[in-house]
DNA sequence: ATAGATCCGTGACAGATGTCACGGATCCGA
DNA sequence: TCGGATCCGTGACATCTGTCACGGATCTAT
């Protein structure tokens, strides 16, 4: 390891440097976790985005080596980036989220993200779970992996899901009908599954539910 | 002022270190905020509480200068605290949150608050409105204020509010018929009178939009 | 290949929701 | 005292939403 020589292992200490890019919402966070991460010395932050679309565009120009990502965002949330840059980009991502639930987990897993962090650890684990997954390891909070695998899986199909996410924020059927590209029929047919699914009456109790379980 | 003896200024300077408790109930942004403010040279972190009742004890035995308080804390949330340690030790206290709304700030500022700063706002920022709060000042957010002046009241009436909160998780007109002892055709008549103040097309729309500013 | 299962999309129907016009109660200023 | 304004409660009507039955597409095991 240490045999290399000096030129050999200068240029593997510099190129050892980790690039990461931090997406979240909250400024206050974001720049706090990017002060700490400076102050380490094999990290480099060469990105802060404060939603999903700058984090998408900044990684697929920057080509990061971890992307620390917020799951709640606006627009484009966590998982739904790591999906992406996974397939663009093939980065490793890290996800932090203040509601760590097992179907967030499993959500998150599925994205094919690297690691997994409530944010009700310390920040310091941070830097620890990034050289992890930065040396190709996975990393998922033992507590949750814990909860996880108590399973509690969505019953909802991919459709019902798309239609319960557009429809989150009480959008109309005629509204989510047109961002689906679908009837107006077919949307009210894809809410009457969902609410005889998770047993409920309305559709925001459906989505408080949903949100409440980590499936949308 | 910098003509004291040396044993005076020595005694001053140590004096003059802001001695700050820190409480917000996610581990990440609490130990993120301690670290930081552990590097500026003039302030010690002399306590991290993870909710309002360790921090109301910390305090009233520690008697920090400035306490620096996330407003969404289980148990006593960072108003509350705020009110009870100025009654009892005359502390300075600065609200942080992540819903900075009008309605809020004037909540905390009859509690008495020296600082309010949304958690929007850059971490290092944070520093500064210490010193500020711990040398005599108030610092209220600039834009959060400007939205306080520009005073957005509600315009349901108090019966329109009990059915938006007694509907607020998406019941049934017909389940808030019967807790707030009503005919169905007088709740959908409230509703109605909702959307219609508020712009908005559906009740989760209205819901959303009301605890966005604050109104229920 | 084929039957079964699952998912998606759709239109017709029934029921729930939003809209409207109305009457009674209360409060306030002329 | 008397309008005027505001709020509350209610029922009839129109619209939207949820339910149901159906057909096509895909996948899997036999």
């Amino acid at each position: 390891m240490s045999t290399g020589t000096s030129s050999d292992g200068a240029a593997t200490a510099a190129s050892r440097r980790i690039r990461v890019l931090l997406a979240d919402d909250e400024a206050m966070i974001r720049s706090a976790l990017a002060a700490l991460l400076r102050l380490e010395g094999d990290i480099d932050v060469i990105a802060e985005c404060a939603d999903g679309e700058q984090a998408v565009a900044a990684a697929e120009k920057l080509h990061p080596d971890v992307c620390l990502l917020d799951l709640e965002m606006p627009g484009l949330d966590g998982v739904e980036v790591a999906a992406r840059l996974r397939r663009t980009i093939s980065a490793r991502c890290v996800v932090v989220t203040r509601h760590a639930r097992p179907g967030v987990l499993r959500r998150a897993l599925a994205a094919g993200v690297a690691g997994f962090l409530p944010k009700s650890r310390d920040a310091r684990e941070v830097a620890a779970v990034i050289r992890r997954v930065a040396a190709g390891a996975r990393y998922v909070d033992p507590e949750i992996a814990a909860d996880a695998l108590s399973d509690e899986r969505c019953p909802l199909t991919d459709r019902e899901l798309d239609v319960l996410r557009v429809g989150r924020r009480g959008e109309t059927t005629a509204q989510i009908a047109r961002e689906l590209a679908l009837a107006p029929g077919t949307v009210r047919n894809h809410v009457s599954a969902i609410l005889a699914k998770l047993a409920v009456e309305t559709r925001q109790q459906a989505v408080l539910l949903a949100q409440e379980r980590g499936w949308i």
